[in-house]
DNA sequence: ATCTAAATGCGAATTATTTGCAAATATATT
DNA sequence: AATATATTTGCAAATAATTCGCATTTAGAT
């Protein structure tokens, strides 16, 4: 486990240096939190795994940014008043949350090509889709009632 | 015009008392605002649209927050910082942003229906999936460069 | 080892949203 | 129409979420 870690550890910093970004202490742990957890997450809730040892706030929203920006983290939108985010690169993939406990699973979707198309269709003012945001609310089990 | 104001007013009436909320001129006004403009407004544009003589911020949080509990306005997620709203009962629909000029427009996707049933499927932990957030990204044909 | 642009910490400033409470008011009741 | 009462509102202040300015530090190039 402390060798995957590290593993981790170096393809990120490979990766910050691609994308022009020192592969600063902090940022590596962000990464690595995100690695180690594969649910999106606030950034209060990833000052509460990183700890007081960790970055400042500050720094962690320009850091959710910029590796955002860089494509390293994507942006998720779970209709909460803050942003979360999660490590890119996985499979495209949605999220289902549930309504009660908060809980997040990952949800794929086989029609998803053909959603950005006939958004444009729909839409005549428009000139290109590039995305889309979509997630899905419900109730897992343990909170069915 | 002042006449389907009024005609959109007695309906709001009806529908605030059929829900237990009292039809109070602030209410109306909010109502009257998002009928006239079939868009997502955040609070913020809400208030700027009633003006200085409309109700207080925080009535307006508070009203939004009860008008969607009651189901006569939809909280819609457009990836800002703050949360939007629209007048519900219209026909379902999503919505495309240019990632530009925030132009929003509206979309319709047939194959809608069957995106809760494929998302139930994939994640096997949860009983039921209630609903989506589905919102689109691209460029206006103005903003397309 | 040195240099420099990029990154960080810290505190303060914004922005977004919520809360407590006394005063106002929409409706049911008389 | 006047009254009673539970809801709603305004206001001011609290909290939460996010951003900014600037002096200091540091990763990576030389």
């Amino acid at each position: 486990m402390e060798k995957k870690c590290e593993k981790h550890s170096r393809e990120f910093r490979q990766q910050l240096r691609h994308k022009g970004l020192k592969a600063t202490k902090g940022r590596l742990g962000i990464l690595n939190i995100f690695a180690r957890e594969a649910k999106p997450l606030s950034i209060k809730q990833l000052q509460n795994r990183i700890g007081p040892s960790g970055p400042d706030t500050a720094t962690l929203y320009r850091n959710a940014e910029s590796l955002t920006a860089e494509g390293l983290l994507v942006k998720v939108n779970l209709g909460g008043k803050n942003s979360s985010y999660e490590l890119a690169g996985r499979a495209h993939h949605h999220h289902l949350i549930c309504k009660n406990c908060r809980k997040i699973s990952d949800v794929t979707i086989s029609i998803r090509p053909a959603l950005n198309l006939q958004a444009l269709k729909s839409a005549k003012d428009f000139a290109a889709v590039t995305g889309h945001s979509l997630e899905f609310f419900g109730f897992c089990k343990k909170c069915q009632n």
